[in-house]
DNA sequence: CTGAAAGCGCTTACAG
DNA sequence: CTGAAAGCGCTTACAG
């Protein structure tokens, strides 16, 4: 194969230790070996093997993360943060794409952690399987579930408050005058989804309003299921005057639909999105929305993860962070 | 630690050897003694180590990807097939994020090739300093290109007729009857960027058409870089009748610009993007679009990489593909 | 069909 | 400050 660290210390004349304790910045060794070790490290193109290293000490400095896809604007974000705040640790990112439906998550966690191809994963796909997690936990393997949390478990977990999204979305919307407020879902598999749905329904319960039927329609996170929505709203005759949509895609088709059929923005229908997308600030008029603090999320996650596979944590800590509320023109 | 092979072993009252050949599916193995190391490795919730393995075999079974971002629609789609292959060839990827600029590019690549964490890496990162390409391959480490190619070097690539789709657009926006064709480009650190400007110029040609003065705008991919060409064009009174826009970001732009200036598409303005999003379907009216084939690039690359970590390629190949035309309502 | 032995390239006590 | 030895958990000829 390639040159070896046998190579290296024959060539600079010491032991393989002392070349192991130069490559590892350990203090104990005499100037000028540490010259000599360097010298011959460069001059043979040396880069320690990353399998031996791992095999030797008992970790990779490799972290999986799961994602249900890498195509939705706010899952890159968080995705590309975590990267960059692994890889100024000098860690790497293993990448699964994967629904969270049981097995297949579970297939994609379980080559990753069981033949310790990382030493610890993220889990942003959404877990459905319980006994997954559980499992996982009883392995003692480490893991952090990003963007979801598990109230009835005791799983470490770094999210946003999307109870609260939802609630200042919907609170904002009902400030501006609207009393019928719809909401378009997000994919119902998601927590995010769920929880947005419920701040939605307190917003409107705390100002008195009551919830009409039919004015909770179904969505996917995409600027079709947001049209579609609002479609049938119009030929139902119960077009609501103002919608929270449970994503910026989502909005981005209330606003399609809305110009369609010549519906006035803000003027007759309000619209608030979810995620700040880099289009809501371009569109005409610009689309409200609630932003969520992704890097702050990654960032907590891997400093959480790390201490877990450090043994360093004391206890099970479930972070959730505030997203906060970013106004334009399409409410009023 | 855990289990490790000879746990098994001892279990199951055979070699190491022989559970090494169970693990691997080697034929030659009595099917009683199969059977009873299944059963062991079962009972004992057994995975062969990643790393051992690696260190034994020489291979690692990951394969590294350099893009410059995940958050582009293109990037994502291309990721996302990659890692779908990589999936089912029981394969990882191992994800980098990094700008193309040659320190960064070179950093990343060092780190993750030269430590042999991975069997091979896929660039998608424009490639600007060459002399990196030049290390990687007489280091003969594997790598295909992605989404750009070398003519002048002998390096591996699969990427998709940049030139070819800019030329396609533009003859579509002429064949509708505009003879003021501009362009608005993409990120100029991009191959893609610079072919469909090629590709652009080309069709103005083919077409006896001269290259009108200031026609052709910087752009960056991003809706607002669409945008602010566009109000550049208005202020000093040359907005051409139609656009080619380098990515349906910037179409996107083009059209919020064209709505806030009353500018009616596609009767006084056509406007064709690039990328097919999932948005220009949606938007009104329907916006034409180049689509490439993200799915192809990423399974010829990963059959290409794999072709070279096996050294069964007898010579370098530059595959490249072709886009395709979807006409919707912004070209008349 | 089966196994003893060597080797993959490091790190980690331990002794000096 | 330095190094001999053992060990990390596999696989691969080789011999039987």
């Amino acid at each position: 194969m390639s040159v070896n660290i046998y190579d290296v210390a024959k060539k600079a004349g010491v032991s393989v230790v002392t070349v192991s304790r130069v490559i590892n910045n350990y203090p104990n060794v005499r100037d000028s070996n540490r010259k000599k070790v360097l010298e011959a490290m460069q001059e043979l193109n040396y880069k320690p093997n990353a399998a031996a290293r791992t095999l030797a000490r008992g970790y990779t400095g490799m972290i999986g993360l799961i994602a249900p896809s890498i195509e939705d604007y706010f899952m890159s974000r968080v995705i590309a943060c975590t990267e960059t705040v692994l890889k100024e640790k000098g860690m790497f990112l293993v990448l699964s794409i994967s629904s969270g439906t049981g097995d297949i998550l579970e297939s994609s966690c379980t080559k990753l952690f069981r033949e310790a191809r990382v030493d610890g994963i993220f889990i942003m796909s959404p877990v459905l399987d319980m006994e997954y997690i559980l499992a996982l936990k009883k392995d003692n393997f480490p893991f952090v579930l990003l963007d979801q949390h598990q109230s009835d478990l005791q799983v470490p977990s770094v999210s946003i408050d999307n109870y609260h999204g939802g609630y200042q979305a919907t609170a904002e919307l009902i400030k501006s005058g609207a009393r019928r407020v719809g909401h378009i879902c997000g994919s119902d598999c998601y927590e995010s989804s769920r929880q947005r749905l419920k701040g939605y329904q307190k917003a409107l319960e705390d100002n008195h309003i009551n919830a009409e039927d039919g004015l909770v329609a179904k969505g996917d996170f995409t600027a079709s299921g947001g049209c579609k929505a609002v479609e049938e709203w119009i030929r139902k005759g119960i077009l609501p005057e103002a919608i929270f949509a449970a994503d910026d895609n989502t909005a981005f088709g209330v606003l399609e639909a809305a110009r369609k059929y010549n519906i006035a923005v803000p003027e007759k229908l309000s619209v608030i999105g979810y995620d700040d997308h880099p289009f809501t600030s371009l569109f005409h008029p610009g689309i409200s929305t609630i932003r969520q603090p992704a890097e702050e999320m990654a960032r907590n996650g891997v400093e959480l993860l790390q201490d877990i596979i450090k043994g360093k944590v004391k206890r099970i800590t479930k972070t959730i962070l505030k997203p906060s509320v970013v106004l334009r023109g399409t409410t009023s």
